[in-house]
DNA sequence: TTTGTGTTTGCAAACGTTTGTGGAGCAGCC
DNA sequence: GGCTGCTCCACAAACGTTTGCAAACACAAA
């Protein structure tokens, strides 16, 4: 057991100021005037202000946030959260979503903000409200729709300080990715390489990956002699590649193209397509979705959609800033574009 | 600009509570009371508690979570931290923090608390007293010391809620890898499949990296006839690929073994090898470091250390939930271990 | 000396909870 | 009926800030 570590200090060292009132007794002020001087807020004379500031960081003393929060109710924190309708525990190491939550991190740093992350598996009907109603947050942003469309729509509302990243076309308020095009995009492109028996690897329950689909499937109707068949191939890394690894199995000697619903996807689906003796783009061609940044480093680099994850985090915090300030925020959709490299 | 949530409900809702007293006066009880309902503590009876639960359920009212923490002086919040001493933006989307970073996600939400994400350049020397003099934060976690030991150590050695991923053997509580150890099974792994004329990339200015170095370079004097050269490139991933390039360049064909400080690196470095016409492992092997999930992804799959990251983040969290408690937790020391993929 | 103008600071009421203390009401017992 | 022992709840004091208001003060002008 430890000493306790108060108490343990060595003598010369000051007592340590608890509060503001503590520290208000010692400059012989009141503790508005401290608080004054700490905030930099209110009028106060250079001289004390100037007094208090060294006094406090003689004694290390620095103002407890979690009151002062309360008292002026803004927190300084946004939640980002990520809702795990249909999906697997450890989800927050996907790779979009830690891309897209280190772009937010670096947004949200430098507009001074807190990040508070939350994992939630929606079990119960509330589990929104209880977030952003626990007055810990200013702002929420909510990252992929989930199965949970209903819930999202019934707190954004009421509720304004909300931004989604997903799919357009709802009561809340949405950054995202046209994913109809980028799925024509992904396709026109086998298309144009010469591709004719297609397949398309994802997990449609998610509103995003649906539309990729429609615009894929949409692409490829279109062209006489082309076909394009779906896989239902889950983006939880456990299950991922069994998945795929079945599907390479099944009928990777049927197809000439895949579009992965996702870079990690197509990286998967590129080493079990080669574990088979099939060559990409030679036998096989492959594009991705995301532009994350492992698409430059497999072998071949990873033909693929930008997303565009780091100006879709610029937009989301730039309407949620806009929305807690009371203003209007109207939905965004990032035009995707197709980015060549090897692997198609 | 939309219509104010608050008042265009419709007229069949009950109006919005806003705080216990509020929806005290509703039932008919006191505040105190309401509280005992709604958080379960203390004696009330069934009756009253049901009743009030149903009120606040009816008027979707919730606790504020900034009041009652500051009430009870417990947040719930643990921060995790990590210190950009020596390294350029966007770090937060590095996979190995990421990975960790998921891991502790859900050791923490297990534990019910929530997380807290702060990503400091440590301008000011007193960047990590701001973040644990809050009073924001049970607990802090410390991903990685960086160059900042001395401040991690001034803090820790006051303020018992502190754990640090890193190096052990200083005045902070530490859970970490033993790096030495690692280098040497990287090394003895090199050596054992006839390699000959090693290399060993990273960046030795932080210190987990230094000891998989020092541990690599004792492994490889201890074997006549082989030699191991040190070669520094960054973890930056705006870095790194044109560092190991340049390295390929430069070195490619005297080597025949790599001992890359992260996965990442080696993922690059396998790719940057192919790309020059090397082949791997036949004619350079690689060996990387963590363990991440996409170590099973490369081509060829990668053989690695395993730093044990998932066991690590739970250590840390119940090493740092007892030091909230007020009990003694001891640094720990994880036994990396060797996994043999085809990289080398 | 008084009045007026400005600047500095103290006072006290919030912010929305939690919780120790004690009182009211009731049942059981002698 | 008085006493003890219970259960259930009200009261009020915290937790550590911020901030509107007004008092106190300084200084110059009249």
């Amino acid at each position: 057991m430890n000493a306790d570590p108060l108490t343990s200090e060595t003598a010369g060292t000051p007592r340590r100021i608890r509060n503001i009132i503590e520290l208000a007794e010692l400059a012989g002020v009141s503790p508005g005037t401290v608080s004054r001087a700490l905030t930099g807020k209110g009028a106060l004379s250079e001289a004390t202000r100037e007094r208090i500031k060294a006094l406090a960081s003689e004694h290390g003393f620095r103002l407890n946030q979690m009151a002062s929060r309360l008292r002026t109710q803004r927190t300084g924190l946004i939640g980002v959260v990520i809702p795990l309708g249909h999906a697997s525990r450890q989800h927050v190491s996907d790779p979009f979503f830690m891309t897209m939550f280190g772009a937010l991190a670096d947004e949200l740093t430098e507009t001074g903000h807190d990040i508070m992350l939350k994992r939630v598996v929606p079990d119960d009907a509330d589990w929104l409200e209880r977030i952003v109603d626990s007055g810990m947050l200013d702002g929420t942003i909510v990252v992929g729709q989930s199965n949970q469309l209903e819930a999202i729509d019934r707190v954004a509302r009421r509720h304004l300080p909300v931004v989604v990243w997903g799919k357009a076309g709802y009561a809340h308020c949405t950054v995202g990715a046209d994913n109809v095009l980028g799925g024509e995009l992904a396709v026109r492109r086998l298309i144009d390489t010469g591709r004719r028996r297609l397949a398309f690897l994802g997990d449609v329950r998610a509103p995003e990956i649906a539309d990729r689909l429609v615009g894929a499937l949409a692409t490829s109707g279109a062209v006489a002699g082309v076909s394009l068949q779906p896989y239902e191939v889950s983006l939880s890394q456990d299950e991922m590649p069994a998945q795929i690894a079945e599907f390479v199995a099944r009928h990777g000697r049927e197809v000439d193209g895949v579009f992965c619903s996702s870079d990690v996807m197509a990286m998967v689906c590129i080493r079990i397509l080669r574990d088979a003796g099939l060559r990409v783009p030679e036998d096989v061609a492959v594009v991705g979705f995301d532009n994350l940044a492992i698409a430059t480093q497999t072998s071949p680099p990873l033909t693929t959609v930008n997303q565009k994850v780091a100006e879709g985090a610029h937009l989301i915090v730039k309407a949620l800033m806009a929305r807690i300030e009371g203003e209007a925020a109207p939905s965004q959709v990032l035009k995707p574009e197709l980015v060549i490299r090897e692997s198609a």
